[in-house]
DNA sequence: CTAGGGTTAG
């Protein structure tokens, strides 16, 4: 590098070097990297010499008594400028440093450029970065920087880059991003630094403009750039990442996987919590595959990587179902000597239960207690809950109390509200409600309190198993004790009444809710509209339609289709058809339940043409037919005595369409041969169940015995009933009324006796 | 880690 030389004295010549060699010997030497990135500081200027700090003492003492008027510029103009003076660029900036404000340096400025016209450039610039740094310390730094900016341009002064990176700073904390950029554009470029950059980044993702810092941080991350990212750099992306847009467009989540992989390659990580938090965050948005290549990116790059980065990954991939990955993830784990803490084992045993894996969830269980292979991790409240409700789940409740007794022993984990909760739900869905009332008042006991979820669990079960009137009667009690109901709990009681038909209490019990304080959601709208359809009540149906729309909710799909369910059933095709415009209004596209319903009342009506325009529209919509929609054209067309056109449907939809028959296509048609004495055909289409390996169920034997009664096919029938008991298919009233009036009736007790018994054992060994 | 609803073919 040629320097100019505008003095021929060595010192000059040596300081200027020492100013202008970059980047290997910079004036301002390379600092340290920081992680706080806000707070690195300008580094202290290097204390001068001893002759030279004596000098720069008196320099200053000269200009401020100049400035004061004490004295004249004789003594200060030759200790700067005779040509025995040691003036250096440096020397500039370290007298101005020392000036009292950034108004008197820019005074002191103007004086050096007055008195020493041949002055060289650099030496202005290392002198303006001083006027700017004392600028800084001021009070209003903003405007004064920017004032002073503007001074520097209008004496066509170069920025140096601490002094640009200075300014990018204020700017931008000024929200002056549009000044700063022109201070980025205006740096000489060869002068750029690492820091130069990183602040230039930090301002403009701070200020949302992600473009551009996009832009700007690939300059550094090409491959042999001058300014590669170190650590700071880093911490200024992952901050960016994970912080919240006030505005701006935010970073998309295939822009900071590449971010992440680039920083990578330079050697830059983010640290854990970050990394947990892109995980996190990645996943949620179900960028499950993203998440996995940033995790991987950082292990490559050799980052230390923690528990729960990698605990924010499985739980990404258990919501996926993607169990290989959660294997390969663990074993990755392992090699690298990461330690899984409690809420890895949680999360592996959580996703276990739910694809209800649960003997390998109790694995996971006692391999984490075991102290077999080295560290051992012990389960707390959560992981036995989680165990006790998959257990529950599967309908193993007596082993989850047998849990809650080990907690309690083993692990001196004491049950609370959440553990009773899962072994009463369990209890309940068993249908034990009296146990579940026994664990209820257990917990009490225990005083480990009921809350709204008890106490919605044990409504729900004596709901469900033919006791709403204990339900409300328990759900008055607890209100009494101060334990209120909410939303769910009024659901499911409007639920039971709807299922029992008690249209009128279930109104009651909708009416009730807003006086007790409880604002209906959603799903007490829907849960009242299915009901009321479903009992024909189109008209109070459509006035609950009004008020959810008045309390500010709307209509979804499964609503719409509950609806015009509704009013096919009542042969109110118009009021269907409305709703289908309505909800092409709302953009709520129709599903393939809603043409299957079409399709279903316009067949069974006896409108075929108009049922087939509805499935041509529906397969130009893009819709796949389904099993539904064959099985109600099959349906019509038997309904009609229209078999053959049945059966063309049938060879229709296994050939070209590959819809594979299910048992109740199969039912259909096998009930309707039958009815029309085609026994022999239905016959073969159960033998070709049999090769499809479709299992019939006790409709299809009805429908078959019935067949096979008409014609007196005995053989056929012992055959079938043969087959019921290997099959373990349960008879029900019909099969045996159909049996008892055709077996003795024929001499044949003996066989109906004998299959009876075989039930019984059939029953006594599932 | 725990609680609620609704569709279509037999």
């Amino acid at each position: 590098m040629s320097v100019p030389l505008s003095s021929s004295k060595q010192a000059t010549v040596f300081l200027l070097r020492l100013c202008l060699l970059k980047p290997q010997t910079p004036a301002i030497p390379y600092y340290p990297l920081h992680r706080h990135l806000s707070t690195e500081p300008i580094p202290p200027p290097q204390p001068p010499p001893q002759d030279e700090d004596s000098l720069i003492n008196e320099a200053v003492q000269l200009f401020q008594a100049l400035e004061d008027g004490h004295s004249n510029s004789t003594q200060l103009h030759q200790l700067l400028f005779s040509s025995s003076s040691p003036s250096s660029p440096g020397i500039f900036r370290q007298i101005t440093r020392r000036l009292a404000s950034s108004s008197q340096a820019l005074e002191f400025f103007d004086y050096i450029r007055s008195n020493s016209p041949s002055q060289e450039l650099t030496s202005l610039s290392f002198t303006f970065q001083a006027i700017f740094e004392l600028a800084s310390r001021e009070p209003d730094p903003q405007n004064k920087l920017l004032e002073l900016y503007r001074t520097s341009k209008e004496r066509n002064i170069p920025l140096t880059v601490n002094g640009a990176t200075l300014l990018v700073r204020f700017l931008g904390r000024a929200e002056r991003v549009d000044v700063a950029l022109a201070v980025v554009d205006e740096l000489d470029p060869s002068l750029k630094n690492t820091h130069f950059y990183n602040v230039v980044v930090d301002v403009l993702f701070k200020s949302g403009r992600i473009v551009e810092a996009l832009n700007m941080l690939d300059e550094m991350l090409q491959p042999g750039a001058d300014c590669p990212p170190n650590d700071i750099t880093g911490g200024v992306v992952f901050a960016a990442l994970s912080g919240r847009k006030l505005f701006g467009r935010s970073i998309s989540d295939e822009e900071i996987v590449g971010l992440v992989s680039k920083l990578g390659a330079h050697g830059v990580v983010p640290d854990s919590f970050k990394l947990t938090q892109l995980i996190t965050k990645l996943c949620r948005n179900k960028k499950i595959g993203r998440a996995w290549d940033v995790l991987h990116d950082v292990m490559k790059a050799g980052g230390t990587l923690e528990a729960a980065s990698c605990n924010a990954l499985l739980t990404g991939l258990g919501r996926d179902g993607d169990f290989e990955r959660m294997n390969t993830l663990m074993t990755e784990m392992k090699e690298m000597d990461i330690q899984p803490d409690v809420v890895t084992f949680g999360i592996l045993i959580n996703h276990m239960c739910k694809a209800r894996r649960v003997d390998e969830a109790l694995e996971v269980f006692e391999k984490m207690k075991g102290v077999s292979d080295g560290l051992s991790v012990e389960p707390d409240v959560i992981t036995y809950n989680t165990l006790i409700d998959g257990l529950c789940k599967v309908g193993r409740q007596e082993e989850g109390l047998t849990l809650m007794d080990q907690m309690r022993s083993e692990n001196k984990c004491m049950p609370n509200t959440v553990t009773y909760n899962c072994l009463i739900n369990g209890f309940c869905k068993a249908g034990e409600i009296e146990r579940a009332q026994e664990l209820f008042d257990q917990m009490n006991k225990e005083t480990v309190f009921p809350n709204v979820i008890t106490l919605n669990t044990l409504v729900d079960g004596m709901c469900r198993h033919g006791r709403i009137n204990s339900a409300v009667q328990f759900f008055d009690e607890m209100r009494s004790e101060g334990l209120k109901g909410n939303a769910v709990t009024f659901t499911t009681l409007i639920n039971a009444f709807c299922n029992v038909n008690n249209i009128d209490k279930a109104m009651e019990l909708f009416n009730q809710m807003s006086k007790d304080g409880c604002s209906p959601d959603a799903i007490v709208y829907y849960t009242l509209i299915s009901g009321l359809s479903q009992a024909g009540r189109m008209d109070d149906a459509s006035s609950v339609v009004s008020m959810l729309k008045e309390a500010g909710f709307c209509l979804d799909i499964v609503c719409y289709n509950v609806l015009i369910g509704g009013f096919c059933r009542k042969n109110k095709l118009d009021k269907a058809y409305e709703m289908l415009k309505e909800m092409e209004q709302a953009g709520v596209q129709a599903d393939s339940v809603t043409y299957n319903t079409l399709i279903s009342y316009l067949s069974k009506s006896g409108n075929f043409a108009t049922a087939h325009r509805v499935l041509r529209k529906m397969v130009n919509q893009g819709l796949v037919p389904t099993v539904v929609t064959y099985g109600a054209l099959i349906h019509a067309y038997c309904l009609y005595g229209k078999n053959e056109d049945a059966m063309k449907i049938f060879r229709d939809m296994s050939s070209s369409s590959k819809v594979p028959p299910n048992n109740v296509i199969y039912n259909i048609l096998i009930d309707s041969l039958c009815k029309t004495n085609e026994v022999e055909l239905a016959l073969s289409l159960m033998d070709e169940m049999k090769v499809k390996g479709v299992r019939p169920n006790v409709t299809t034997y009805n429908a078959m015995f019935k067949g096979l009664r008409e014609k007196n096919f005995l053989q056929k029938a012992f055959d079938l009933m043969d087959r019921m008991v290997e099959q373990a298919c349960n008879p029900d009233y019909i099969t045996m009324e159909v049996l008892t009036e055709w077996l003795p009736a024929v001499g044949e007790t003996g066989k109906l006796k004998k299959f009876v018994q075989g039930y019984e054992v059939s029953v006594s060994t599932a």
